[in-house]
DNA sequence: GTAGGATAAAATGTACTACAAATCATGGGC
DNA sequence: GCCCATGATTTGTAGTACATTTTATCCTAC
């Protein structure tokens, strides 16, 4: 149920890839038995991969994100590139307004779709974030997320502290308590996701919960990049009881502090891991 | 070109409203001219209007926002759905994709659409947002904007003043001057979004800038609330003023403290005016 | 020769039909 | 009474045809 943006991402979904990758180019690729993918992408993914214009999303999407495509090209035709997709032109489209809806693109008649600038995008959208992290996301995109993690977590538990239900309240708990019970790095992490979000419902703002999805990414990326030096993965256990601790006294100067202090950690930790790389 | 998501709202795009108020009762309203309707919306309007899907998106879209179609709901059959707002099943279908990208509704096969639970709306969405703002936001959602404001905007501020480029600076400084320039209302509202913008874009942070959004819609709201008291509409001239010289000399700290006097003085407007009213 | 408008062409926008796939409900066989 | 098959219902996909918009071109008028 966690960790739903991280998950689209990974080996799934490779159905169509290799035919994708030659869409600009003038050979046609083979049309592919569409059933026999979802079959087989289904043993891993059987969410948002059922229907086919969700796959053409996903490509579309990765293509533009990833500056395959770059701001300012135009698509190919729709009738074009729907046979070049194997896909209906409906399917397409359907994507295609989804896309331009996440602000990727633009329409207009005669004229053709063309990428659009990157100040456009929908940069907070789930969906745009797990794309950006598919190919290793780059240092870059690291900091400014671990950056808009320190604006909104400390924020938020500040908030909580002041605003929490006792139901709220007891889902930190809960997530605290699976992380300190947390035997794998798989537990922990689904666990720690778990933490971060009840922290930011505990706010009562659903435009703070909403941000989720930024969370969720950065600390993804901070999975991905303290993967192998995991083995004491649960070393920042004792910054989440602060965090719990002060939510549950009601205390929200030290709630934010205890937050900031987490980030801030957290941040050391992948300059550091960083450093080790190069 | 600023002002965005608050300019979607207003009187425009009214040419099925009647229509779609009675999309759950069982008498069939009478197919309009679509092609008057463009026209007619066009003087207002010329964007967003233009095509057929873009209204349906909105109207769908207002109706399960604001409530009139609740959460768990069902929407009825596409085909009925797609004849009683007189559009083909295409367009009504394209316009569902992206309202399910928005997180507010959710299809499936045999049991139909159905509008999700608010936690899973990307409260982020300027459409969203804007949408939420058209019918007099509520005093909640109000209090909820602002706090976002202040958790952003501080920020943002300190982060420009440590990361702007000359060109952002210039940027700054010129909406700071249109602010200063202004003689009326509608030119003031247009130079302080230009301004929080370009605060944003200093940061050099793109996940940051598409925050705007929910500023946007913050200011916006509040200029609807104070449109009344306008008499002295550049009273915050002086803050904006103490923002953009920290910005100017570097001094992320100056600056984080400036917008957040700014941003408190506006909320606690915003609780006079709020009194008034009562 | 240039300006202006009519016209053609090319892309997306919309409508309609037909069928496929998924899933729930029903009913029959055991 | 349980299980499986079968049908019904709704969304998903494909394909065709035409409308609309906008650019480019050409042709006429001055």
């Amino acid at each position: 149920m966690y960790y739903k943006s991280w998950a689209r991402q990974g080996p799934a979904a490779r159905g169509h890839g290799d035919c994708f990758h030659r869409l600009f180019q003038s050979t046609t690729c083979l049309p592919v038995s569409v059933t026999g993918i979802d079959k087989e992408t289904a043993k891993v993914k059987p969410i948002a991969t059922r229907n086919l214009h969700g796959h053409v999303i996903r490509e579309l999407g990765r293509m533009i994100v990833s500056g395959e495509i770059k701001p300012g090209e135009n698509l190919p035709r729709e009738e074009l590139l729907a046979e070049r997709m194997s896909v209906s032109r409906t399917a397409l489209r359907e994507a295609m307004k989804v896309l331009s809806a996440k602000g990727l693109i633009e329409s207009r008649q005669k004229t053709g779709t063309r990428v659009r600038e990157t100040v456009h995008w929908n940069q907070l959208d789930a969906d745009i974030l797990a794309w950006r992290c598919e190919s290793m996301p780059t240092d870059d995109f690291v900091e400014k997320l671990v950056e808009m993690r320190e604006i909104i977590e400390p924020a938020a538990a500040a908030a909580a502290a002041l605003r929490r239900t006792p139901e709220q309240l007891v889902a930190v708990g809960e997530a605290y308590e699976a992380m300190a019970a947390a035997c794998g790095l798989d537990a922990w992490t689904e666990a720690d996701l778990a933490f971060h979000e009840a922290v930011l419902h505990a706010t009562n703002n659903e435009l703070m919960i909403s941000l989720f999805s930024v969370i969720e990414t950065a600390l993804g990326a901070y999975f991905v990049l303290s993967a192998r030096t995991a083995a004491n993965f649960k070393y920042s256990l004792p910054h989440h009881q602060k965090v719990y601790e002060a939510i549950r006294r009601r205390q929200p100067v030290v709630a934010r502090q205890a937050m900031q202090k987490m980030v801030a950690d957290s941040r050391s930790n992948i300059r550091r891991h960083r450093k080790a790389k190069a």
